[in-house]
This record gives C-alpha cells, sequence and structure tokens, in this order.
DNA sequence: TCACCGTTGTTGAACTTG
DNA sequence: CAAGTTCAACAACGGTGA
C-alpha cells in the first residue's frame, strides 16, 4: 500500500469529516434561519448548499480509488453525504449508526504522510518567525492524545513529530473515524466528541487564545489551510459533478479547464436545440391551424353536397313521369342567367367549380318527357317571371342566403307535394318525407321559417305561383344524379325560373301585394303545417330550390 | 530524462457579513 | 470590527509523452 493511497484516504477522511461538519454546520444554520427568518443568514453556507445534492449522487471520483483493500472508499464516500444529514441535532455527539468506516488501517498512515508534507510548508518553517515547536507541547497535547488515540490505535510505528500541524490533520481524522471508534479496542480517553465545528474544533477549543488572537498565528493558519482544503475539496466536487452532467465527456483525463470548455459546449448545444424546437412547435402550430381551417372548408363543402343529395331525392321522389301537366321547364329560357347565379352561387358559397355542362344537358335527365319539351319552352302562366331580368348576382347571392327556402315539387299522378320551408337539407329530407308518405293525395307542407317572415305559407294565403330551382341545386343534382346512381328515377322538375327578388317580381321595389305576380292559384291544394318542422331556425340557408322572397310560392300544375 | 500539464496544498490579501 | 469566506499567487508533486 502506497503512502499516496493512504494520503488519499487521509485526505478523503479529512474531506469527509469536515464535509459532515459542513452539513452539520449547515444544516443548524438553516433551522436557526427557520426559526428567525429574518436572520437569514447570506452567508456562503447557502453557496455549500448545491454541491450536497451532487454530492449524494455519486462521491468524489478521485478519492475513490485511494483505499482499495482497507477501505472502500466508495462505501464512505456515500455515508458521508448521508451521515451529515441526520446528525442535524448540531451537537456535537458521536453520530449514532455511523456507516462501516474500516480505517483503521488507514489511520496510522495518514498521519505519517501527513508530517512530512507538512513539514514541508513553507509557512510553518520559514514564513513563521516564531517557531512552532514550543506551542506545540501547551497546544498539541490536548490534541495530539485524541490524534493518537484515535490515529494510532493499530500502532503508527512512526512517531509523531511535536509540529503543530498534524494536530489538524489527527484532529480531523479523529472526528471522521469517530464512528469506529467504539470498535477501537485500545482504551483511549474518552474520545471527545469532536464532531462540532470541526474547522473549529482544533482552533478553538485546542488552541490557546493567544495563537488564536494573533492575526498570522500558527492556529488560524492552520485554519484557513483547512478552510481552503475544504474549499478546494467542493470546487472540486463541483467540477465532478458538472463533469457528471455533461454527456460525452471522459471521466478521466479531463482537467477542469476541459470541464468547463465542454460544459460550455454543451449549453450552447442545448440552446441551439431549444430554439429548433421552439421554431418546430411554432410551425405544428401554424400547420394546424391551417389544417383546422381546412377540415372547416371541407365540412362545409360536405354539408352542401348533402343538400344537393337531399335535394335530388326529393326531386326524384317528387318528380314522375305521369306529371304531364306539370308546368313548363323554362330552364332553357334562364340559362344564362342561371350560369350566372351558378357562379354567384359557387362563389359564394364556396363551391368547387362544376363542369360547364349546358344546362340543357343538365336538366334533360331531370327535365319532362320529351312529350313534355314542348310545353317547358311554351310561355306559361308566369310570364312576368320569366321575363325578369336576371338579378343582380349581389341579390342573388342574397336570396340564397336570407330567403327561406321554399320547396314546390310536383307528385306522380296529378297529386301535388307543395313544400313551404326554410330549413337545411335534413328538414327537406324530414318535410318531403313526410309528405310523400302520405297516400298520394295532395299534400302541401309548410314550415314556418324561425323569423317571422311574412313568407308563410298561411291557409289563407293558397296561391302558388311557380317554383324555383337555384341552377346551382339542379346542377349539383344532375352532376350527382350522374356520378351518384342512388336514385334511379330521373330527376322532374316542372318548372324552373330564376329567384326573383321582391323588387324584380313586383316591379315596384316594395313589399308590393303579391297577387299580382301569382297567377294562379293552385288547385286543391291543401296546406298542411308540419309540426315538427316548424319554426326550425335555419341555420344554413344553403339553397336548393328558391322561391322569390315574397310571400306565397307557387307551383303552376295541371 | 525532461518538459509540460494538471492537481493539490499553503498563504496572504481582499472581500463579505453579522 | 472581527470572523468568515473567497481569490490569487506560489510551490510541490505526479502523470504523460517525446
Amino acid at each position: 500500500m502506497s503512502i499516496e493511497t493512504l494520503l488519499e484516504a487521509a485526505r478523503f477522511l479529512e474531506w469527509q469529516a469536515q464535509q459532515q461538519q459542513r452539513a452539520r454546520e449547515e444544516h443548524e444554520k438553516l433551522r436557526l434561519e427557520r426559526e428567525q427568518e429574518q436572520k437569514a443568514s447570506t452567508t456562503r453556507v447557502n453557496h455549500m448548499l448545491p454541491p450536497e445534492e451532487p454530492r449524494i449522487e455519486a462521491p468524489p471520483l478521485p478519492l475513490s480509488p485511494p483505499a482499495p483493500p482497507p477501505a472502500p472508499p466508495p462505501p464512505l464516500a456515500t455515508p458521508v453525504t448521508v451521515i451529515p444529514i441526520p446528525v442535524v441535532t448540531g451537537s456535537p455527539q458521536p453520530m449514532p449508526p455511523p456507516p462501516p468506516l474500516p480505517l483503521p488501517p488507514a489511520q496510522p498512515l495518514t498521519l505519517a504522510p501527513r508530517q512530512p508534507a507538512l513539514v514541508s510548508a513553507p509557512g510553518l518553517s520559514i514564513k513563521d518567525p516564531i517557531p512552532p515547536l514550543p506551542r506545540p507541547p501547551a497546544t498539541a497535547t490536548p490534541l495530539l492524545p485524541d490524534s493518537k488515540g484515535t490515529a494510532a490505535p493499530t500502532g503508527s510505528p512512526k512517531p509523531l513529530q511535536p509540529f503543530p500541524t498534524p494536530i489538524l490533520t489527527i484532529a480531523q481524522h479523529h472526528v471522521v473515524q469517530q464512528p469506529i471508534q467504539p470498535q477501537l479496542p485500545p482504551p483511549q480517553p474518552p474520545p471527545p466528541p469532536t464532531l462540532a465545528a470541526l474547522k473549529l474544533a482544533p482552533a478553538e477549543e485546542v488552541k490557546p487564545i493567544e495563537q488564536k488572537k494573533r492575526p498570522g498565528g500558527i492556529g488560524t493558519r492552520e485554519v484557513h489551510n483547512k478552510l481552503e482544503k475544504n474549499r478546494r475539496a467542493h470546487l472540486k466536487e463541483c467540477f465532478e459533478t458538472l463533469k457528471r452532467n455533461i454527456p460525452n465527456v471522459d471521466d478521466k483525463k479531463t482537467s477542469n479547464l476541459s470541464v468547463l470548455r465542454s460544459a460550455l459546449r454543451y449549453i450552447q448545444t442545448l440552446k441551439r436545440k431549444e430554439k429548433e424546437y421552439e421554431h418546430e412547435m411554432e410551425r405544428l402550430a401554424r400547420e394546424k391551424i391551417a389544417t383546422q381551417q381546412q377540415l372547416t372548408e371541407l365540412k362545409h363543402e360536405l354539408s352542401q353536397w348533402m343538400d344537393a343529395l337531399e335535394m335530388e331525392r326529393v326531386l326524384r321522389q317528387a318528380g314522375q313521369p305521369e306529371d304531364d301537366q306539370a308546368s313548363t321547364s323554362t330552364a332553357s329560357e334562364g340559362e344564362d342567367n342561371m350560369d350566372e347565379d351558378m357562379e354567384d352561387d359557387r362563389s359564394a358559397l364556396g363551391l368547387p367549380k362544376l363542369s360547364q355542362r349546358p344546362q340543357a344537358e343538365l336538366l334533360k335527365p331531370a327535365t319532362l318527357p320529351p312529350s313534355a319539351a314542348p310545353a317547358a319552352t311554351a310561355p306559361h302562366s308566369h310570364p312576368a317571371a320569366l321575363q325578369q331580368k336576371p338579378p343582380p348576382p349581389a341579390a342573388a347571392a342574397q336570396t340564397l342566403v336570407s330567403a327561406p327556402a321554399h320547396l314546390v315539387a310536383t307528385a306522380g299522378g296529378g297529386s301535388t307535394v307543395i313544400a313551404h320551408t326554410a330549413t337545411t337539407h335534413a328538414s327537406v329530407i324530414q318535410t318531403v318525407n313526410h309528405v310523400l308518405q302520405g297516400p298520394g293525395g295532395k299534400h302541401i307542407a309548410h314550415i314556418a321559417p324561425s323569423a317571422p317572415s311574412p313568407v308563410q305559407l298561411a291557409p289563407a294565403t293558397p296561391p302558388i305561383g311557380h317554383i324555383t330551382v337555384h341552377p346551382a341545386a339542379l346542377n349539383h343534382v344532375a352532376h350527382l344524379g350522374s356520378q351518384l346512381p342512388l336514385y334511379p328515377q330521373p330527376v322532374a322538375v316542372s318548372h324552373i325560373a330564376h329567384t326573383l327578388s321582391h323588387q324584380q317580381v313586383n316591379g315596384t321595389g316594395g313589399l308590393g301585394p303579391p297577387a299580382t305576380v301569382m297567377a294562379k292559384p293552385a288547385v286543391g291544394a291543401q296546406v298542411v303545417h308540419h309540426p315538427q318542422l316548424v319554426g326550425q331556425t335555419v341555420l344554413n340557408p344553403v339553397t336548393m330550390v328558391t322561391m322569390p322572397s315574397f310571400p306565397v310560392s307557387t307551383l303552376k300544375l295541371a
């Protein structure tokens, strides 16, 4: 066993004792601070706190190697951290359950190497004019016995020199090894629980006052050396902790300077990563918003498509081929205008542009049989409506959005189904289904709009003008009908006209009497209030089948 | 073997704190 | 102002590579 390792062990023990002492002092101070609160000392004790935790995690590396066989420093190191905490009592009592410190072998040897080193200290031999020799007897006597008693129980062969310097080390060792003392066989003088302030123990308790007071005295110098040693140990431990927290740093062969540099690089790397992650989060947030908007648009579009599908179903179910007497279709007349409306509708609703198929082609499957075609082109009972100029896009859009929908479809066999509703497709479905469930008789379903609208098909307002099917809806229907074979029956639209505003219809710009427009009252029309849908709010006023917003929608039937 | 580097120990001065 | 703490300078020692 080399002196070096023993020295290391001795240093470790010193350090251990000092740490214990410091920990106790620290805890004591903390306790006092808690009690007094205001007297929270800003001393450097707090400064010592940080290293405490890391100390618990891992003992100082360099100290581990020193005493392999006799005193496993690694186990020693951990106790060092654990011990002081329970001992917080602050009283210099021997530590009750001390960790097994198999240091007996190291103790005697620690003294030997210490001495030469300390003796060689320039401060003692050179700088200090006062010869230390005379003092040791006086000062060391109280200490040396203890130190010897503890340090040399195994019988250190080397006689201790009367230099005062070893006193400190011995005392410290004594303190450190106090837990072991009970195990020591040789009867020793009552081992004074020197766990009291370690640094102060030797200096204050033992040293004569003269030495203490003397500024350059040995006592102060020793104390100072001890403190400085502790400080260096602390510093070293901090470096170790720092090193452990830096990845990819070799545990050994790394000087403190390299540790600092590595730490600097690591911190810079972390900062850079942090910025990158922040940017990534921002990007993801923006992407999320965009996706949500897209999803909303898709939902909206889907709802419109659903409206179109329901409209198609309504038309298919309502329009029967035997409806030869139905009013003629005027789709061809308003083709251009319908295109405009359709465009407006698309633009207003955000619908994707459909293929620009000619309206005639689009409506062919939906129109009446060829036999009825001439009738469609012939002027019917609403020349005014047909001759009306196409409403401006804005008006059309406004009508589409605001005006409630009036559905007037013809059922087969002379049965007439008139639905007056201002609802979304769902309500349309309900209404139409409800109406069509009838035994084929003539029904008029009236679904009052939620808002008090003049467009209310009261029983007292029987006149039914014509139906206005929005071109977009028809286009949708035709388009879907060609793609979705859901409804094998062709869509039959009896009468198609443009959406007309009040002004256009009345020509007066006001809510004139609609009777002027209503040419023919519905024959045999029966108004049925749909209880389920009355008062339903128009949530999505997508108009599939629109009528002029004037009170009555009429469908000229045969 | 020696120069270089890093660590450790010591010491005095400067600074802080109660 | 005294005690405590920190800092810097210096010396000694050990490891390493040429």
